[in-house]
DNA sequence: TCGATACGCTACGGTAGCGTATCGTTTCTG
DNA sequence: CAGAAACGATACGCTACCGTAGCGTATCGA
């Protein structure tokens, strides 16, 4: 039948990259293949539409196989989501104003466009009830978060933010907008929606109350 | 199978029970208790963790009950999350600075120790792939944001805010930030936090920069 | 009181999924 | 080339769940 199995560039994930140097070809092979069919399935399927029965049809890797590298399900996809997002560059524009709007330019983009969003939602509602999950999820967390923390941080070394500055503070209320337009409100997350909110935080433009 | 009855109720779906003065109190008493169930049961478990024959073991209601009332199990999930939420009351306390805190103040709370918000991701995950589901929590996300909508259009009446003021914009700038540090960093949602946000939005204080 | 309606109980068919076992085959390594 | 390790294929047992059928019982409303 259909075998999708790529031979071309066997690219594997950085969590199993540590020991990849002592591993079979062969492992290093189904682990990224294995892997990489997890991760698509939980885009479209989301967490729990997501099975090894499926994982084992679609990716050509037999269901024995799959056991011999993960012991349960659960084991699976808490890898396979942690490696979901897209790493974002540290932008060095200048002011802390510019390197605020290419940074929550480029993330209203990937909200809009990038295929593990939609399966963001799956990930926090496990994280909700599973521990193991919320640890895992910390970790995304803080991955999304660095680059602007970053970047407050640099801001206020420059003297363009006061000392007293609550990092995370500035964080929520400039992603947090962002965030509940993807998935609370569901309204289009247009760029005029990302400057309007910038210029609110950063309170560039004086409203006219007294 | 008798469908033609010799009173005008035939078949109604629970949701469009306007008349439900009409109904049999057996009706009613079966329904309310499979309800109240399942939403304990959502809270507890989240969506898909919810099963009927759970929600008939625990609710001492048969299954066919169950299923007299709704023709499938989505049906009932869709129902019972459709009144998730706590109806939130119009603060009027004179200012648009003291309405915005009043309402977010108790939003906070709300995020903080309100069960039906642990099942708020899986209803979202849920609509990220149901168009169902998305049209049900729609309604539900209009019910949140009314009370601050109506507030801010009240505020823009009395002049405190200009006309062009984008409604939906203060909405998620200010909403945006609780919800995000409720499920997106997990941190934890303090009152200072709330007052910080408040204070950037509405830029109250500030050290215009420049 | 009496008919209509709702309910409870039990059982069932069907499906999907998890995780294991067996055994033959391929592929890496020394 | 030979042994070891990994893989594929198939089958299986088990569980949970969905949704339905049949039938007897309880309850409502007139």
């Amino acid at each position: 039948m259909e075998k999708k199995r790529t031979r071309g560039k066997s690219e594997m994930s950085p969590s199993t990259e540590r020991q990849g140097h002592n591993l079979d070809d062969r492992v290093r092979r189904s682990r990224a293949t294995i892997l990489d069919t997890t991760a698509e399935l939980l885009f479209e399927r989301g967490f729990a539409g997501t099975s090894v029965d499926e994982v084992s049809r679609r990716s050509g890797v037999a269901k024995t196989t799959i056991y011999r590298h993960w012991p349960t399900r659960a084991d699976l996809l808490r890898d396979a989501c942690s490696n979901v997002g897209t790493p974002m560059e540290v932008p060095d524009v200048g002011t802390y104003e510019a390197d605020v709007t290419a940074l929550l330019m480029n993330l209203s983009h990937l909200l809009r466009s990038a295929k593990w969003t939609s399966v963001l939602p799956s990930v926090i509602d496990a994280a909700e009830r599973d521990p193991e999950i919320a640890r895992m999820y910390s970790k995304l967390q803080e991955g999304y978060s660095a680059p602007l923390r970053f970047v407050i941080q640099r801001a206020i070394q420059r003297g363009e933010l006061p000392n007293t500055t609550d990092i995370d503070v500035v964080i929520a209320a400039l992603t947090g907008p962002l965030f509940y337009r993807r998935w609370f409100s569901r309204e289009p997350l247009t760029q005029s929606f990302v400057k309007q909110i910038i210029r609110r935080v950063l309170c560039l433009d004086m409203p006219k109350q007294s």
